[in-house]
DNA sequence: TTTCGTTATATCTTTCAGGAAACAACGAAG
DNA sequence: CTTCGTTGTTTCCTGAAAGATATAACGAAA
């Protein structure tokens, strides 16, 4: 039996913008309020984190997340409404990409 | 401008049966009769080649190439009419899955 | 039985992406 | 003005993936 799968991502002009990964770590940052503490309720390090971040800020065309250095607690890291909005439209197509796939391959008949 | 891409590949029971460089040798075999000279014409090693088309074998359920070793000329490689036809049904399936995803980019208007 | 170019495989080397660790900057609160 | 945990950044290091290299096995044809 044979199983179909895919990757999906969406790129800007420099750069990927989304992606799995990327959506992963904007949830728990969602969760989190923090992208150190993000990162580590992933197991990922905070360098990896930080560059998905980068790579996002950096392709996004409204702000997708508001970080704040410093301060009471450190600062954190939390997403705007765009950013929420975002992460709901790329799990959507995500999956509508996934029943799309499952109903090609059933046409073929493997 | 965003754009969306997508990687699409099928799996078997031991591991990855077809993918986008899965094709692209199988297709580099096709035209060249045998593996070493469609690894060459891809600018990709021997071994990797062999490695990818040794995943197809294990995870077909039908025979997608035939190899003859020895023989005048050291033998060669050819696809069989099943092979042929899985390339034909990937890249459509490949192409269907990028169209429906521009069009589910476009439903967003981003 | 020699020759040939191929398939098939093992081994060694190199490269490079990612993780680990260290550290400066920040700014609200006490 | 000290403390705190965070953001942002650099440097170093390791381990896994890929490439390079070498070599055996093969069998039709001359």
């Amino acid at each position: 039996m044979y199983r179909i799968k895919s990757r999906v991502w969406i790129e800007g002009e420099d750069g990927v913008f989304l992606g799995e990964g990327r959506i992963k770590i904007l949830k728990a940052i969602a969760a989190e309020g923090s992208l150190s503490k993000a990162a580590k309720s992933l197991g990922m390090s905070y360098k990896k984190a930080w560059s998905l971040v980068d790579s996002i800020n950096k392709n996004a065309a409204a702000p997708i997340v508001v970080s704040n250095t410093g301060g009471n607690g450190g600062g954190g890291t939390t997403l705007t409404a765009y950013g929420l909005q975002m992460i709901q439209m790329f799990e959507q197509i995500n999956q509508q990409c996934w029943d799309f796939l499952d109903l090609q391959l059933k046409e073929y008949d493997l």
